[in-house]
DNA sequence: GTCTATACAGAGATAGAC
DNA sequence: GTCTATCTCTGTATAGAC
């Protein structure tokens, strides 16, 4: 039917257009769920956000909740990426420095997936059963063997593993999800990269001190 | 005109029918914002979980946005009260001690409450603008103070006492707002009160020795 | 590949009967 | 004080012109 139509959009450049269209609309689409969780989020405020015509979003995403797929899947990459870091081998107190480094880092530059993921779980995480119940717990269990280890070996004092990555967790995670009452609270516009630095290394000499791993 | 009816109704007792009403109409609103924050809530939905039909929520509240007025200043009361706890006075290891003991037992008692809170902070704090930026931030500057005050006289670390209070609020909360990635994690329906007690011990634990307030 | 027009469902709000 | 009926707006989704 469409013979010559086809072949002119396919002879531009492979999904050159639907490419770049699609990375926009999933970017204003972050900000939108982000903000909103999936529920609250319209699409006509991410068409706005995204600067493209309304229809246009239903061309690229089936529908609202194959957008928040797509979204979702980005962010359980890069929080899964985040999570593979320390192993057995390391020195403890490097190995969890390290880690709050980059949870911390993450909270930095990637807020918006953070809220997302806050959103998610706030409204009883619908979306991330699977999640939760298989990758996520693996990992964890992983994670909390190897602590169990540093502990039993005697170098470390006696945490419970699990409440370790959760009190990690919990105070990284804070100054991305409650940003804006960070900000508020200290007077500031922004925090800089110097305020990172300097909660980076607060946070890292209270726990590692906290559990026995530096004077 | 309905002057027997309203006889009746007064005769009653004053009011109680519309307090009755009131309070359970909050509680269903509460559950509903919790998880879907201000803008995906919706009214209809708080009607089904109250049991009212839909039109009896405007009759006790004007709009959408008076009844979410009504729950966050409940919430707001609750917060402030949490952390007016410790003063100049106290011992710090005690001191900082209650407050994640108190602000966890918060966590277990009302997530409810700290998930709206969440949620309101994640959307940009648009109801919150005036407490943000006046009640919380006056309270702040008295607690860290206080803090200050007992790095000066040398009884603890020099930890920015503002990061500290963030470092707390991030890891108690994470218990409420979180709650179901914790379940999940650790395979769990409910959390019990040991739990939380074990938790609270080691939290207090790695706080404690990692600002130098105890061995 | 883009966009106008439109169908249709859900939600907020209110008038007015009971 | 309760609830039906209704108005209106917003939002999702799709058909079809260009």
């Amino acid at each position: 039917m469409n013979s010559v139509k086809e072949y002119k959009s396919a002879s531009y450049k492979t999904g050159k257009i639907r490419k770049d269209n699609e990375i926009v609309i999933r970017e204003a689409a972050e900000q939108e769920f982000a903000e909103f969780g999936f529920k609250g989020a319209s699409i006509m405020s991410i068409a706005k956000r995204a600067n493209v015509p309304r229809p246009n979003i239903h061309y690229y995403f089936k529908n609202k909740q194959e957008l928040y797929n797509a979204v979702l899947m980005d962010i359980l990459a890069l929080w899964n990426k985040a999570f593979t870091e320390f192993t057995a081998e390391d020195e403890p107190a490097e190995a969890i420095g390290n880690y709050i480094r980059l949870k911390l880092m993450y909270s930095r530059c990637y807020p918006t997936a953070s809220k997302i993921f806050a959103n998610e779980i706030l409204q009883g995480a619908p979306h991330l059963n699977t999640y939760l119940n298989n990758d996520l717990r693996v990992l964890l269990a992983h994670k909390t063997a190897i602590i169990q280890g540093w502990i039993d070996a005697g170098k470390m004092d006696a945490i419970q593993p699990y409440y370790l990555i959760f009190f990690i967790w919990g105070a990284t995670q804070h100054y991305a999800d409650f940003g804006i009452q960070i900000k508020s609270a200290l007077g500031k516009e922004e925090l800089s990269e110097e305020d990172f630095e300097e909660i980076t290394a607060n946070l890292i000499q209270i726990i590692t001190k906290g559990c026995g791993l530096v004077k």
